[in-house]
RNA sequence: CGCGGGGUAGAGCAGUCUGGUAGCUCGUUUGGCUCAUAACCAAAAGGUCGUUGGUUCAAAUCCAACCCCCGCAACCA
């Protein structure tokens, strides 16, 4: 049994859950899904990002205490995933006091790669990053997203030096050892990396409190983003514990609005700790409302409880995975999903569960403990394993909808009238037979589902009483 | 001249590398069927393949120029 790795990029504490959070569990759940399925053993980790001065900022307007705060928030998260049916074995919270002093442990790892530097230029206290001449120069020394004039500021800091890994970093890019799907992120990566300076990774902790202190020099925090990345290993239990069983990760979900972080900053540090490097980063794109970002102040923000609420987890999961494009950004409308929901999963899947069901159970066909149903088709599996989840669910459908051809074409209620009973045994168990195979291939999709389908034909075959996709 | 992706039927996309009658899904129209969630199956209509020019017997596909959209850069996955 091989051991797999699989993670999902924990989302940061100062909002609530939205639908791009959910885009990256369910890509990560599917993919978990399905090396189970094959015969991993899979850890699967999920989680919650909170530490960060925007944060202790948050509980500070609320008037709370940040820990109750991040309490609160990071429940309001795990009942989230839950909706989902995300699949996780492995949970970590950045307040662990366990990622807390792991976190410390890789700082010390690290040392030979990290120095003190003396940090003097702009500084944004919106943004809460530092502003490059350049970019003080095209603003007019003005931040355009907070209408704050940038700061001077004059620190120290301590610096992850980059340069020490550039190169045996671009080779691993180039070369595929650790590959950035889709391609052309990875060509952006590749440009990035040639730009890129060393990396601020403390503050001060007069600007700072809310993180995990320097070891060894009180008056520094860490950067979150330090803090953030190592929860892929701490989780694991590194550096207390062995994880080579487990890492490199199998494969690593992100948005690709943090893939730089991802594909710089972390290999970086896992380079300098020793460790390999994670054998895929899949960037996904983001979701669209009509083509534009969704935002708070244009108000089309989908609430993804609501589209959940509406169909049910497995058709957001199903219109998700299937309708919006795994790498690049696609639209989320409601027209849309309604369609997917009425024509593929309701008159398609369905549908036909329905019909087989009933005409099976009427002229009383059984189904063993055939093995051959849960034979996943090689082209499935090499769309799979390239984590081409679209294309293979469209490859999917197509055998569902070749089902319903089939029942058409072969009229078995015509074979019934006629009482030709061997013919009509004989295509109906094939036909639900072939039907259970695709149910296999679905599970990772809509877990939920899959599961009701086998049992309804499992031993005596019972027709579901109430529509497993209902229409209103 | 920053780098990159893209403009193909009403919508969303494939086809472009390796030129040869323009394809898929949804929507629309019509026909068939009755096991089934007014579901299913079949057929039809619908396109100057961003613009202009070039190469070729032949261009969505190759070459050149131009126009437009988007990403890499905004709290956010």
């Amino acid at each position: 049994m091989t051991k797999k790795y699989i993670t999902t990029a924990i989302p940061y504490m100062n909002g609530n859950p939205h639908i791009g959070h959910a885009m990256d569990y369910c890509l990560a759940d599917v993919c978990a899904r399905y090396l189970a399925l094959t015969g991993n053993e899979v850890r699967f980790q999920a989680g919650t990002d909170e530490h960060g001065s925007k944060i202790a900022q948050k509980a500070d307007e609320l008037g709370v205490e940040v820990q109750n705060f991040v309490d609160e928030k990071a429940k309001t998260f795990k009942d989230f995933i839950a909706k989902l049916n995300v699949s996780y074995t492995d949970y970590v919270r950045t307040t662990d006091e366990w990622h807390e002093r792991r976190v410390q442990e890789i700082w010390r790892k690290l040392k030979d790669h990290i120095y003190l530097a003396k940090y003097e230029g702009w500084y944004c206290t919106g943004c809460e990053r530092f502003i490059t001449d350049k970019e003080y120069a095209e603003n007019d020394g003005i931040c355009p997203d907070h209408l704050k004039p940038y700061e001077k500021l004059k620190e120290e800091n301590y610096y992850l030096r980059l340069s020490d890994f550039k190169d045996d970093l671009r080779k691993a890019i180039e070369s595929g050892e650790m590959l950035i799907l889709p391609d052309f992120r990875k060509k952006e990566i590749l440009k990035l990396l040639e730009e890129s300076p060393d990396v601020s990774i403390s503050r001060p902790v007069t600007q700072l409190k809310w993180g995990v202190p320097v070891p060894d020099d009180p008056s520094q925090v860490m950067y979150v983003w330090v803090d953030a990345l190592s929860n892929y290993i701490t989780v694991l239990g590194y550096p207390e514990e062995d994880i080579s069983d487990w890492w490199p990760a199998t494969a690593q979900f992100v948005g690709k609005d943090i893939l730089r972080f991802h594909a710089i900053i972390w290999p970086a540090m896992l380079l300098g700790m020793g460790l390999s490097l994670p054998k895929v980063l899949v960037s996904h794109g983001m979701v669209l409302a009509d083509g534009q970002k969704m935002s708070k102040s244009i108000g089309n923000v989908v609430d993804p409880n609501e589209v959940i609420d509406k169909h049910g987890i497995d058709a957001f999961r199903y219109y998700f995975l299937r309708h919006i494009d795994t790498f690049d950004d696609s639209d989320f409308t409601w027209t849309k999903f309604e369609d997917a929901y009425n024509n593929e999963l309701a008159n398609d899947l369905g549908n036909l569960v329905q019909r087989l069901a009933t005409l099976a159970a009427k002229n009383g066909i059984k189904i063993g403990n055939d093995t051959n149903v849960s034979k996943l088709s090689p082209e499935y599996c090499e769309l799979m394993d390239k984590f081409e989840f679209s294309k293979a669910f469209d490859y999917v459908w197509e055998k569902v909808q070749g089902l319903n051809k089939r029942i058409d074409d072969e009229k078995p209620w015509e074979l019934a009238k006629n009482g030709e009973t061997e013919k009509l045994e004989k295509c109906l168990t094939s036909l639900v037979l072939d039907l259970l195979q695709v149910n296999a291939e679905l599970s990772p999709l809509i877990p939920g589902t899959s599961e009701k389908i086998a049992s309804v034909f499992a031993g005596e075959i019972n027709p579901p009483k109430t529509p497993l996709f209902p229409k209103n």
